[in-house]
DNA sequence: GTTCACACGTCAATGCCGTTGTCATAAGCT
DNA sequence: AGCTTATGACAACGGCATTGACGTGTGAAC
């Protein structure tokens, strides 16, 4: 099998389909994004990505090698979309929680990609911009190398770690997904007060707080932790230190 | 269909397969951990099982409803395992970093596994019995019940979601293991100071860095700040206050 | 010791799935 | 107008989870 598919920009005959689509890699893209946001995380497999677009399921082989090829392209999207029309405000803290909020917000757009991809490193375009940003606000607040670095790896895997888990949790069959938050109400809500005091005391507050995600509430833990830690260290070297980064600061 | 599965301590036939087998949810859970610790997170599929077992696959449907039910199953195993032989110290603190670290570490033991686990709430008893513990830990530190909660949502599901993160890096095949790391020696390593300086200025220590794990950091960072949190109640209220929780103190 | 209900392992079948080899046809070049 | 070949369609393969029906041997009852 000689090369099954030819790159986006070599291609010069778009021939339609029977139903008379004309196909592409970014209507295939679109197509996918649009079937997974209607019929949820389960409805993304060729076949029905093949009817959706109005054409032989096998025809998307023609664009891309796997399923997995056409998730990595639409996980490409993610980290730039998170990205787009985010500038640094010079209050670093409120940077970085910008930028935890909107990656994490990117993935969960779309679950059943991000799953995949969450936590794969890319080296590409939108990804190493991402980490110029990131240690550019670190450093420009005044972190030290080798603290930024630390929090730079601590934020973004978090970050990352969370997306995953709370698309996941969206991606489930609606039935599990409903199952999961159940155990909390029905299961944990009835345990008893004398084998399980703690749980019984707070069941309430529990069937409360697990139906949202537990990442804002981490990410704020994680931004008091470096804002102490950044205290105790300009506490010795006065205010106006190094501050290397930041190059794009109040551009 | 009346009902397929009876739960385990009803059990009173045990049948053998026509190869000799007597099965047991124990057994399946078992073999299912050898399995996918010999062959892959692939190998995971009710027929494959079914031959690891010496059973027809349909058998499994016996102890559990659904592969997802057999997941959950898996994920308290897990759970069980970090929980064998810890005990409070009374040191709030430590006991949380503890329980975190042998959660993960748990986790690790069958990255392929865990992957597919570390996203679900099982309601089952290692599950329960965690949870209560972890609660006990907090609420007995003096935490009260609302921010207990917070904190007990983001402290385990931090854990989780690293977890995950981590055996997915694992999980990967040694040579694309060894491409992810290699990005950030080759690639991040040669960028250009012009265009992006701070990568460029803490390069090698992002090398280092993103060889290890995050998690340790990232809960040493969620530890601080709950501290610092629970300083700042305290300083209110003195010492001594509400000790509601932390039934197994001292024990 | 014999009987007997039924728990549980087995078989067969259903309807999905991703993927691939092959063919036919129309697009676009010469 | 003719040719090449890119690209869509078709059919088939093997694998998947799950289920209903079946029959066998277990373990309890007496």
């Amino acid at each position: 099998m000689a090369e099954r598919v030819v790159p986006e920009p070599h291609r010069r005959r778009r021939r339609p389909t029977k139903q008379g689509v004309v196909l592409s890699e970014q209507l295939i893209v679109d197509t996918t994004l649009r079937l997974v946001g209607s019929h949820g995380a389960e409805a993304l497999t060729v076949r029905r990505l093949g009817a959706a677009l109005g054409a032989d399921p096998s025809a998307i082989y023609r664009y891309f090698h796997s399923t997995d090829d056409l998730l990595l392209a639409l996980a490409d999207e993610f980290v730039g979309r998170a990205q787009k029309g985010w500038r640094p405000t010079g209050d670093w803290r409120a940077d970085l929680r910008e930028i935890g909020l909107r990656l994490h917000a990117a993935y969960q757009t779309h679950p059943q990609a991000a799953i995949l991809a969450a936590h794969r490193t890319t080296g590409r375009e939108h990804e190493m911009r991402a980490v110029e940003r990131i240690l550019g606000v670190l450093r420009g607040a005044g972190f030290p190398d080798v603290e930024a670095v630390r929090i730079y790896h601590a934020f973004v895997d978090q970050g990352l770690a969370f997306a995953a888990l709370d698309a996941a949790a969206l991606a489930l069959p609606p039935a599990a997904q409903a199952a999961d938050l159940e155990v909390w109400q029905a299961r944990y809500g009835r345990l008893d007060a004398s084998t399980h005091p703690n749980i019984a005391a707070t069941a309430g507050l529990l069937a409360q707080d697990m139906r949202r995600s537990g990442y804002p509430f981490a990410l704020e833990l994680l931004l008091e932790a470096a804002a102490a830690r950044l205290a105790a260290t300009d506490g010795n070297a006065a205010t106006g230190g190094k501050t290397g980064g930041g190059t794009e600061r109040g551009r």
